[in-house]
DNA sequence: AATGAATGAGGATTCATTCAT
DNA sequence: AATGAATGAATCCTCATTCAT
């Protein structure tokens, strides 16, 4: 019973969220094909096809949370860092937009089979609180820094970091409508809604 | 082949999206249900239950659309108008937090078949050009009461209100987090963001 | 939601269940192509496999029973009706031999699925209820008639009742052992049986 | 390969017989789990799970018999042994109900996937032999001491000893209808069972 | 000899859709 | 126009068995 195993079938299935929004409509079947594994060979793993997907969606925040931590321990300056933090998520939300809908969002409405729902619920909480700190510790260096002059509260830098990301967002989703952009403007911009909110 | 009955399957397929998160979980037989009409029925005025909920969205959207147009209409201030629309957008975003998406969202990114997508792609865009073209005239308003200093770019003004309703949505979202703060105060909060960020 | 097309899926079951000594390891789709109909079909007239099987069961059991009632009501003789009882419950298990189990044995021994014991439970009590009331009152007619001095305790008529079974079943399922006896023999045997065992 | 190898699966095979009324519901999972071995190590030892069952059924049935035999080789009285017996065979059905089919049963009807039941065909007719050259013993002494007038025929002795078994059988089954009576009333029923039959 | 790992064949169940009335 | 009834295609999951070590 090999952690890799594990692992490659905990990509097979991210990568079939990454091409398809539904979480609902990924089958045993496709995970197995992508994974190069039996059908059967999933149940060996797991015990359902949502236990698949819920432990393969917590495995990416993990790592989606150990590489932010590590953008931010570099100790560069804030401006900077949340720069790279604002690509970081660009590049994941490149992938899926539910990683910012799990991200941001209580459980209760995660589109997603109740079974799997209670599978995640803790191990969740525990990723947001995760993100919430790595978040905080970055504010704090913005009001170390003097960009920000007093520490906001947390809904107030709860919401300038979610516009950040909604200018990063936007920019992909609705590239057709405002394409005269580009990728450093749209994150310049980003930093800018940040300190503009915080001031 | 009323419209009426038209009208009480779109309604009972919105009230099975305002429960259920997930789209591809509604089934043809609770529409049905919820219509108080036979499953076949449904077939008489549709052709597939992708027809049934694509419809069903226009219909929700251009309700709302409507509704916010009215609002706008009334000629209050911009401070008063914009308030109100929000608390109305944040009425609809009780119900389900998927259209908020669609308000948002390029059509590739939908939670959806593809299927319906295809139905929907060219209602949806003329209502999201509705929107933006009613949103457009609310920023005006601001620019004439002086409260933004210059026109922004559609982009800027997109992020300003998109932020405004992050205000109300992460405090849905997140309540248990942020239970201390006021539905008034999360709207003011909401308003502040727009003036902040396109000044 | 015709009767009719239980009692057809009923039949089917049955006549699985007659060919088939494991209920276990009856197929829905079995059932289905023996009642001429989809496998889906079946799924709207019962719940699950185990509720068809169920069902189907005590169908035949009260079915068995109104046979043996209207035998009983013809008032012939004791040793005429206990013989035409015997008779009729011989030709039931040349069906199926579980159906003398169902007769005689608690819920908890039945070679059937959990599931199913439960659903069958109540009603199958109530048929067991009945049987022990016919058959007690062919046992006070062998009273009556002066065959059985004094009224046996429900445990011994119980006795000699299944004694007499045993007689004609094992003859069946031993035929070649005994294959010199005619069936008119095994007959007056299995009738002595109950009357020595009652004296 | 080692006997003690075989004889270990035997046993865990038999005491999932002993569980579990449905013998298609045992599983080879379960056998290696409650042998403390691998799966495959069952295939090692065994060609196929209805061969593993199989095995262990005639492993049961021969060492039943055995102390069977040695029971009656003690050479106590007629009714000393034919009770000793009665309360080998009730203590075994205590354990599984199948066992007292099996010994009573032609292989046509065993409750049993047919694959297993042509490999037991051989073995399980000579253990009936046995069997029934045992109780022939019995009855023959029970001739001798002149409790039975002249000896039956051999369908005769098989009915009452059926019939005494039956007296225990129901006893168990039936607890709840019958609870008034104590295990020695009971078997003393069943040796005037046979007793009445054969007179 | 022993077994961890892998799997295909098989079976229950769901649900959108069709059809006859 | 309305629908009760019927169903096939799809999909999850189980389990006996094989295989490589």
């Amino acid at each position: 019973m090999s952690q890799d195993k594990k692992t490659i079938i905990y990509e097979a299935a991210l990568s079939l969220v990454y091409d398809n929004q539904d979480l609902s409509r990924i089958k045993v079947a496709d995970i197995a094909e992508r994974a190069n594994i039996g059908k059967s060979t999933v149940y060996e793993y797991f015990e359902s096809k949502e236990q698949v997907i819920g432990e393969a969606l917590i495995y990416m925040f993990n790592r989606g949370i150990a590489s932010f931590e590590f953008i931010i321990e570099e100790n560069k300056t804030f401006k900077e860092t949340y720069i790279l933090l604002l690509e970081g998520i660009s590049a994941l939300m490149n992938k899926n937009r539910n990683l910012f809908d799990f991200m941001t969002m209580s459980q209760k409405d995660l589109d997603i089979h109740n079974t799997i729902k209670k599978i995640m619920l803790l191990q969740l909480e525990e990723i947001r609180q995760k993100y919430f700190k790595m978040i905080e510790k970055l504010v704090d260096r913005s009001v170390e820094e003097g960009i920000i002059k007093e520490k906001p509260s947390r809904y107030d830098w709860h919401i300038a970091v979610m516009s950040s990301m909604t200018c990063i967002f936007v920019h992909k989703q609705l590239k057709e409508e405002f394409n005269n952009l580009s990728e450093e403007e749209v994150l310049e911009k980003a930093y800018k809604a940040y300190v503009k909110l915080l001031s």
